[in-house]
DNA sequence: TTGTATGCGTTATCAA
DNA sequence: TTGATAACGCATACAA
């Protein structure tokens, strides 16, 4: 690896004119600039960038912090996040937050990360704020924010308007995590004139039970209850689809006698039967414009708050309500 | 930020002592241990890492090139790997490798990355060379390897009981790319004594055409050709998945009229119907022993090659041939 | 056992 | 327009 002073040494200047050239700091003449970049290429330099990011403070090295990559939404708004982020040069890291703890978290101050996003539900933010270093989370509202009332209010103006009256929420997270999605649907049954049934919102156990085997085993649950309800949404699609299994293992046919819906609009969405009726997030401009504001953050720029529109899909897992009771 | 020098300051030693105990590179004495400790607490100080990067010419970070994230196959690979990174105190960042080209590339020189996980079928392997980084892949022998061979002849095996003769196959990569898959499928056939026809081999345009809608539009052509078949092998899930729904869409009954399998045991393969049967391939472990074999290179420890032995996983999708003819 | 001093490859400050 | 040179925070050879 040739270093900047080899570089200086053939083109006969000294480093600091090669870093003027190279960064493009300072005026130099054209005869050096040449003579410069001449002897770069012929080097095949490539400027170090642990040395710089030392003088710098500035490391163009970003995380994401997740929890289930299993789930398409997360991989998505990934995609999205990582790709706004290498058009401005910046490398992003992945951290997998699961059982094995935090210890991973402190690493990432050492490391000098100019910023992290927090693309989970997040227990430990106090931890995430203690290292001083720029964060955005999906969490609460922030600068950018998805705006699910519309789809929701849409989701549960339909199955209304299709006959159903008893409609079940499988909601994933712990009993009193505040989630938008969560508190904007029960404020859409209310104004739909819909009973709300505290019993027909089964809660998750850990911070995010939001698999497809936890749709499943909520929708056990639900059913145990033996109360009645014509129709479901799901915290997201995953357990949707676990849901959806559930009732088909039970005898009981989906959207003939329960209508299911979820949310994320992920791809498995048309390939399942029946197809689900979801809830499109736009999750790859969501995990940009996340990116987008923490960069904004870190290179102190402005950042105009953006909110996300949802737009209800409907596809085959609702019908019109036959009245059966579960 | 504490620095060491601070923290030196504070305990009243010298900055080389603070290394020495912080990094037990030396014996101290208990005194001053506990009194840098101490201090190091007070100050809450943490290593910087990029300065230590610099010196050391050691980075703890390793990247892994990706171009098909939404194959949840690479999303569990990429789990097991960053799983046995993290536990080696290596951080991974994640590059998407699409269109947009190999700047990205280049710039990992620059960053001083100690190592690559090539974990996509890859072109420009030349050039990754050329970075003089160690870098392990996943498409050629290496340290670790995929032994197909097992599941697929159990799966021709299965087919061959079950009365099929005439087996398709859609390769998801273009002609004359080596994959072990596609060659060992051919011996697997030959072995059961079945015929070979190169009509029923469907190649893909692109370096990767292996997601759903390549299975979907790979199966298309299949039909359209009209040849006698009455079994599918796609080289991984997803294509069959797409397959599965191109033929349903034909009005062609799975498994009835033509029986699929796939490759990689992805979760979906049980929600879909009919379950989808196929190959597991232990993605996790894969990319966890990828992660261990490129570790060990970095660090110059032996590695003993692993072989990864497959599973035919039989499921609905599968059954007794009826002699129909497509 | 502990401290001093040098270098890692940059950027940046100040002179020239 | 260019060049010395001092940081940046750490590791380490060598001295003490």
């Amino acid at each position: 690896m040739a270093t900047r002073k080899e570089v200086a040494d053939l083109a006969g200047v000294s480093v600091a004119t090669v870093s003027y050239v190279l960064n493009h700091t300072k005026k130099v003449s054209q005869q050096v600039e040449v003579k410069v970049l001449e002897a770069a290429k012929a080097l095949d330099y490539h400027p170090n960038l642990v040395a710089r990011s030392l003088v710098t403070k500035k490391s163009f090295h970003v995380a994401i912090l997740v929890n289930d990559l299993q789930n398409p939404y997360y991989v998505t708004l990934l995609e999205g996040a990582q790709e706004v982020a290498a058009k401005a040069g910046y490398i992003v890291s992945l951290i997998l937050v699961n059982s094995s703890g935090s210890d991973q978290i402190m690493e990432l101050v050492s490391r000098q990360l100019d910023g992290i996003i927090i693309a989970m539900q997040c227990e430990n933010e106090e931890d995430i704020r203690k290292l001083h270093i720029p964060y955005v989370g999906i969490a609460e509202k922030a600068a950018v924010n998805v705006d699910y009332s519309n789809a929701l209010n849409e989701g549960i103006h339909e199955l209304k308007k299709l006959g159903h009256k008893r409609i079940a929420c499988l909601c994933g997270l712990q009993k009193n995590t505040r989630d938008t999605r969560l508190s904007l649907i029960v404020r859409a049954m209310k104004k739909e004139g819909l009973t709300y049934d505290e019993d027909l919102f089964i809660w998750g156990n850990e911070s995010e039970d939001t698999r497809i085997a936890d749709g499943y085993e909520a929708m056990t649950q639900l059913l145990k209850k033996g109360k009645e309800f014509t129709a479901v949404y799901a915290l997201n699609d995953l357990m949707a689809i676990g849901a959806i299994k559930c009732l088909k293992d039970q005898g009981i046919k989906v959207p003939d006698e329960i209508s299911v819906f979820g949310c994320d609009n992920i791809e498995t969405d048309e390939i399942i039967s029946p197809t689900l009726s979801s809830i499109d997030v736009s999750a790859r401009y969501f995990g940009g414009q996340l990116m987008e504001s923490l960069l904004a953050e870190i290179e102190h720029r402005p950042f105009e708050p953006v909110f996300i529109q949802t737009k209800f899909i409907r596809r085959e897992s609702i019908a019109r309500c036959k009245e059966s009771v579960y």
